[in-house]
RNA sequence: GGUGGAGUGGCCGAGAGGCGAGGCAACGGCCUGCAAAGCCGUGUACACGGGUUCAAAUCCCGUCUCCACCUCCA
């Protein structure tokens, strides 16, 4: 069993095989920081961290790149209008997007590169493109340099483009460019532009294009050639086109894959700070719904489908979830931890197909039942079997409750000790009412520590008691 | 205008020719002093209209609606 992996650039499901056997590298484009991120971009770390940690259990020495840009249009614009330097927004946009990574329990990548750390790169490979004649200055002072797209006799390849179809880019004044759809690499310095966001380079001060940072980094960091390149489907044109034009056109054969996810919509639209349809992690939590609950909700559709967002939805979601968490729970107190096993079959062919984490979740779900039956059986053994199994796919997907990434969410970690003192000083009492059939005087203890958050319940074992929504 | 997708039961959401994925909600039952949790059961879902086939949610033709990209975008 293989993973295969849907393709962009041949629009079809393809077995994965990776460049050289027993490892994978992986490029994804990362964020512009010129704002905070939303949970749409959120979605894109938490996708292919997926994909990441399921290369990682398939068995291969992952690379993972995720870049950074932070620099464009908008933050210089946001810098002029703050009249702070452009890289302390980024940066500050950049420390904000890591801090909500980290709490989605995405694993850092391997490494994750600036744009504006490999402006030598970027020109080295301007040169490349300059001197075969895929590239050019522009002749009216501008400074710029534009990719020739007429050059390119692939051009359009990836994302289904016809070229004579397409509307000119407007990354630069007409009269600079040969031909309308060309695309800057290189910006000319402008003089309205902060004066901090620009370099030397052979055609004059200036600053990177969008799309030559990601083909330079990618060869710096994974080669000429690489196994998956990854983004959002809004990335398929043009910038990602543009990046397999540059970097083929200079002779390096680029990604073997194109992986493209899904976008999040709020509202019959994509979420996007232009609209303003914006939800962001923090409003989601301060509904009450813990990171690792949006972190289920993302996972329950597959990668590729669109997310119409709702927090009616999300909100099943986290009910979902804690049906999951309630049987770790349960059966840790019952069977102490239990270390991951190995995963079932139906959910390692599920997540072969294209990484169907829906149909990967039916398969937990499915164990999940199995072992609330045998710990309702008092079946420690039978538990234990399906805990380790649990937590083996809750591994892959990024969602064991066990995982100390999640500690620092749950609430009062502490005042655990005392409120565990105090929670069983009047468990004990409720525990005499009930053996002498006191319920009235039982159902007061209940419903007291139930008004200070404190659910109880009655089990064959005697009472175990949770922290509100916390399992 | 060009390109690529989507429409599944009350809701979310897989599947892609033949045994009703899974979850949430609801209802019934079991368990429980009562609850909670859990377990068992209950659904004649595939946008619409035609067609192919022994068999269509799945293939073909047509229609409608929606989304994304072609401009910064995850």
């Amino acid at each position: 069993m293989t993973l295969r992996l849907f393709d962009t650039a041949t629009r079809q499901v393809r077995d994965f095989v990776p460049r050289v056997p027993g490892q994978a590298s992986v490029y994804l484009c990362g964020l512009t920081v010129q704002a905070g991120p939303h949970i749409g971009h959120l979605r894109s770390g938490v996708n292919y961290d997926v994909l990441r940690r399921w290369l990682l259990h398939s068995g291969y020495d992952v690379v993972f790149v995720r870049n950074i840009t932070d620099i464009d249009d908008k933050i210089l614009a946001k810098s002029l209008e703050l009249g702070r330097p452009f890289w302390s927004i980024a940066y500050a946009n950049e420390v904000t997007l890591a801090a909500a990574y980290r709490a989605l329990n995405v694993l850092a990548p391997t490494y994750e590169p600036r744009a504006t750390g490999h402006v030598p790169e970027m020109h080295e490979l301007i040169a490349e493109l300059i001197e075969r004649r895929n590239a050019y200055p522009s002749n009216d002072g501008s400074g710029d340099v534009y990719f020739s797209v007429g050059s390119f006799a692939e051009y359009g390849a990836l994302s289904g483009q016809r070229p004579d179809e397409m509307l000119a880019a407007p990354d630069g004044p007409e009269r600079a460019k040969r031909d309308p759809r060309d695309f800057a690499l290189w910006k000319g310095a402008k003089s309205e532009e902060p004066d901090d966001a620009e370099w030397p380079s052979p055609w004059g001060r200036g600053r990177p294009g969008w799309h030559i940072e990601c083909s330079a980094m990618a060869k710096r960091y994974l080669g000429a050639e690489f196994d998956i390149h990854g983004g959002g489907l809004d990335l398929v044109f043009p910038h990602h086109e543009n990046e397999q034009a540059q970097s083929r056109a200079a002779g390096l054969p680029f990604a073997r894959f194109w992986v493209h996810h899904g976008l999040l919509n709020l509202g019959e639209a994509k979420m996007s700070k232009s609209l303003g349809n914006v939800v962001d992690l923090d409003s989601v939590v301060e509904r009450g719904i813990r990171p690792v609950d949006l972190r289920y909700y993302m996972l329950a559709p597959h990668y590729r489908a669109r997310i119409d967002f709702s927090w009616g939805a999300l909100e099943e979601s986290a009910t979902a979830y804690r049906r999951i968490e309630g049987f770790v729970q349960r059966a840790v107190e019952l069977v102490g931890v239990v270390e991951p096993s190995v995963l079932c079959a139906d959910f390692t062919a599920a997540m072969d197909d294209d990484l169907n984490t829906s149909a990967a979740l039916a398969a937990l779900h499915e164990v999940v039942r199995e072992g609330n039956t045998a710990l309702a059986a008092g079946d420690g053994k039978a538990a234990a079997g399906a805990l380790s199994s649990v937590r083996a796919m809750l591994g892959v997907l990024g969602i064991d409750p066990l995982d100390a990434a999640w500690a620092d969410t749950k609430s009062g970690s502490g005042l655990r000790s005392t409120v565990d003192a105090l929670v069983a000083l009047a468990l004990e009492q409720r525990t005499a009412a009930r053996e002498r059939k006191d319920w009235a005087a039982a159902d007061a203890v209940r419903d007291q520590l139930k008004q200070a958050g404190v659910v109880v319940e009655d089990t064959p074992h005697g009472p175990r008691w949770t922290i509100g929504s916390e399992l």
